[in-house]
DNA sequence: TTATGTGAACCATTTCACAGCC
DNA sequence: GGCTGTGAAATGGTTCACATAA
């Protein structure tokens, strides 16, 4: 089944606003409430739940454990993912102690730059290893997924360095460039400075 | 004029690209040869360069010096900005010290924090002030945007604070929360535990 | 009566296809 | 001939409106 990337966005903040409700003891909630807290219409939030199965009661709205459980298990991981951090700067040590970055769903296995006195240590606790090293950690580690926090420069060198171990399967890139992606490596680029000049523009011109 | 989001988002991509393309030594391109180091659809390019009047020559291409000066006009602020940046955490720091932030366009002239050891002191060079005085602090430096750099808990009481100034037009929030803006606040949210739980997601259902 | 689930209508964005200019 | 600019078609996503079930 397709499903359309605003609506995984979506998915995923159903599941920390109903894990939110949960703590506050609310047992049901409606579309229309939903809607309201987060900022959507509630034909929109309707929509995405049906999305995967009738998930709610009509007559009453959705039970806040359930729905939880339910899109839990829409985005639940076939497995527990390994990944990798390249670049120990300090964007890569802030993610690394990132509190919404905890997850039974993922482990940092390795740390990768280049800076002699990082290499052999350990960052945050998780080892470093030299960038030159990817594809063999990868390997060893069986690691499917990088994060990158290096600078643009360097971006695509270590892309096509690291897909050679032939088991990287998706990056998250904060790398404010363009890169290109391997065949069967999905690229997902989230880019601070993109945002910011976003938002100025919209800043400028529409005056909301 | 009304632009949609995704083709502001090219817009700066294309200066970024074309600024290398420039370091490079290149006089023209194609929107083909754009499309190609960007990943996008010629037609798409096109289609986007010639929202704000025909500035390529046809049977030749874009002229990369002009093509720039051309996306900057539209991209520019209407004055320079004043930023505050809420939290000084790492990640906050790691921002701070990005060197794709640095920009003629704003410059950081605020820092906030709860913590006593900041406070008073500064950070990254910038004076870190209590965030109990964003009101106080956003009139006097005139400050109309804030980056949020703080845990989703505390997120939405501060933009409520700070909204109190009246100076306040926009927000980009790391803070992996929805937040209510009010009015005539545009807010923008960047989620990075989200893009990666997105990431994942796709990786589990598309296999590409 | 209340609130979901969903086909149909609507709106936005992308892609096509070709006319127009260099 | 080559490449841009652009109306028209296609695609993708959101919203509406109402049938349906508790």
């Amino acid at each position: 089944m397709k499903v359309a990337e605003p609506t995984v966005e979506r998915l995923v903040q159903y599941c920390r606003l109903l894990e939110q409700l949960h703590e506050e003891g609310r047992r049901v909630v409606s579309s229309q409430e939903i809607g309201e807290m987060l900022g959507l219409k509630a034909s929109q939030v309707r929509k995405d739940l049906s999305y995967f199965g009738e998930i709610g009661k009509r007559g009453v709205g959705y039970h806040v454990d359930r729905l939880f459980d339910h899109i839990q298990g829409i985005l639940a991981p076939p497995h527990h993912w390994s990944i990798g951090l390249v670049g120990a700067g300090r964007l890569g040590e802030a993610l690394l102690g990132y509190k919404a970055f905890k997850s039974n769903k993922f482990s940092v296995e390795a740390v990768f730059d280049v800076d002699p006195e990082k290499v052999g240590s350990t960052v945050s606790g998780i080892p470093c290893f030299h960038s030159d090293s990817l594809p063999k950690i990868l390997m060893e580690k069986n690691i499917e997924v990088l994060i990158l926090t290096i600078p643009a420069s360097s971006a695509q060198s270590v892309v096509d360095l690291a897909a050679k171990a032939g088991t990287l399967k998706g990056i998250l890139s904060f790398a404010p460039t363009t890169l290109v992606a391997p065949d069967g490596v999905l690229i997902y680029g989230v880019d601070i400075s993109v945002e910011l000049e976003k938002l100025l523009f919209y800043l400028k011109h529409c005056e909301v």
